[in-house]
DNA sequence: TCTGGGGTCCTAGGACCC
DNA sequence: TCTGGGGTCCTAGGACCC
């Protein structure tokens, strides 16, 4: 009789504190706040802050300014390095990929699905979390679930280091009076829009009438609450590596730009930094976004479709400059640009050839 | 208190066609 | 003259996640 199919989630603990402490091990034991170019002065947000920071009140998402406030004398302020996380991330994955019979899907720098068939599924975590271990010197959470739902929401309960298993037998026990928000999916906005409904637990929102969801949220969203608020979710763990949609740049001035010239001058910038970032992915660009955010702090976007597919960096800039010129003329915090790509296999009957990577 | 940068997916509404 | 639905495409915005 086959071993049962189990879905596990790695976690990295606090990782991008950890892989800068593991480099600098002068640091262990201090606050470590790592964020924009690692000035607490700067308009910028924590990208992760270690156990010792946190103790202070201060978490991922939080602009630097405040870090900065409530952060002890002795705290450590690190820009970040996209590089070094990039390089720790693959190593880990790598050490993930050598769990006999384990198919990884890689979810972000530092998170994956195991996808695995076994009968100790406890067991299965544990030499995960040792090859993570002796392959990179850091920690990692292994939530196991018979979904991704429940692995994802089980690694919480295991932090920092553990391991813990929910499944549809101790669902409701774990979770269900918990608030919506606790779900993975399940944001502020939602969460109040539930609780506009009599919606707070995930009881009730495993009980909820589905009809009233689909009125609310819409015949996905709607069906997707009611099943989330069960546990109930995706399975398959799939390994076919990520094909990007798109490329994006933007940029948070450290100054409003105030003029129409530097705003052009900017979007120059960003557009061609995407244009370039697609042409290496060498697949055609079909629709062209611009974001905006004015001064205080109002974002617009507008983007439009090309009027056909082309790999020409210059087509794609001048698409940009173009979309650009609705902007208003008015003080501007943020400039965004963003190029979307032919999916493969999407269009194009001609071309056959089968895309780079995807095999 | 002052709010990054990289993404994905869904919804709603208007235009247009049959 | 006023009145249908259904389908598709396009665009803006919202929400979420790491």
């Amino acid at each position: 009789m086959a071993a049962a199919a189990w879905v596990l989630h790695v976690d990295m603990d606090q990782f991008i504190a950890a892989v800068e402490v593991r480099r600098r091990p002068e640091l262990a034991g201090l606050p470590v706040i790592v964020g924009g170019r690692g000035d607490p002065t700067e308009r910028a947000v924590v990208s992760t802050a270690s156990y010792e920071a946190r103790a202070f009140g201060i978490g991922s998402g939080m602009p630097m300014k405040i870090a900065a406030r409530k952060a002890p004398p002795d705290a450590v302020f690190l820009p970040v390095d996209r590089d070094a996380y990039d390089a720790a991330s693959h190593e880990v994955m790598t050490a993930l990929r050598e769990v006999p019979g384990a198919v990884v899907e890689v979810l972000g720098w530092d998170e994956c699905f195991l996808g695995i068939r076994a009968d100790d599924p406890e067991a299965i975590a544990r030499d995960a979390q040792r090859r993570v271990w002796d392959a990179t010197a850091l920690h990692c959470t292994v939530g196991i679930g018979d979904n991704k739902v429940r692995a994802k929401i089980a690694t919480e309960f295991g932090k920092p280091r553990g391991v813990f298993r929910l499944t549809e037998a101790n669902w409701f026990e774990v979770m269900g009076d918990r608030p919506t928000r606790a779900l993975w999916g399940v944001g502020s906005r939602v969460e109040k829009r539930l609780a506009a409904l009599g919606i707070h637990t995930v009881t009730e929102l495993a009980h909820a009438d589905p009809g009233e969801l689909v009125r609310e949220f819409g015949p996905k969203m709607g069906v997707w609450y009611h099943e989330l608020g069960q546990g109930v979710g995706p399975a398959v763990v799939d390994d076919s590596p990520w094909i990007a949609r798109g490329c994006g740049r933007e940029t948070t001035y450290q100054r409003n730009l105030a003029t129409r010239d530097e705003v052009r001058a900017a979007v120059r910038v960003l557009a061609e930094q995407a244009a370039a970032d697609c042409a290496a992915e060498g697949r055609p660009v079909v629709r062209v976004h611009v974001k905006v955010r004015y001064a205080p702090f109002e974002t617009r976007t507008f983007g439009r479709k090309l009027p056909e597919p082309t790999t020409r960096r210059e087509d794609v800039v001048a698409a940009v400059l173009a979309l650009s010129d609705a902007l208003e003329d008015r003080e501007v915090r943020l400039l965004g640009v963003r190029a979307e790509m032919v999916m493969p296999n999407e269009g194009d009957p001609v071309d056959r050839t089968p895309v780079r990577g995807r095999i």
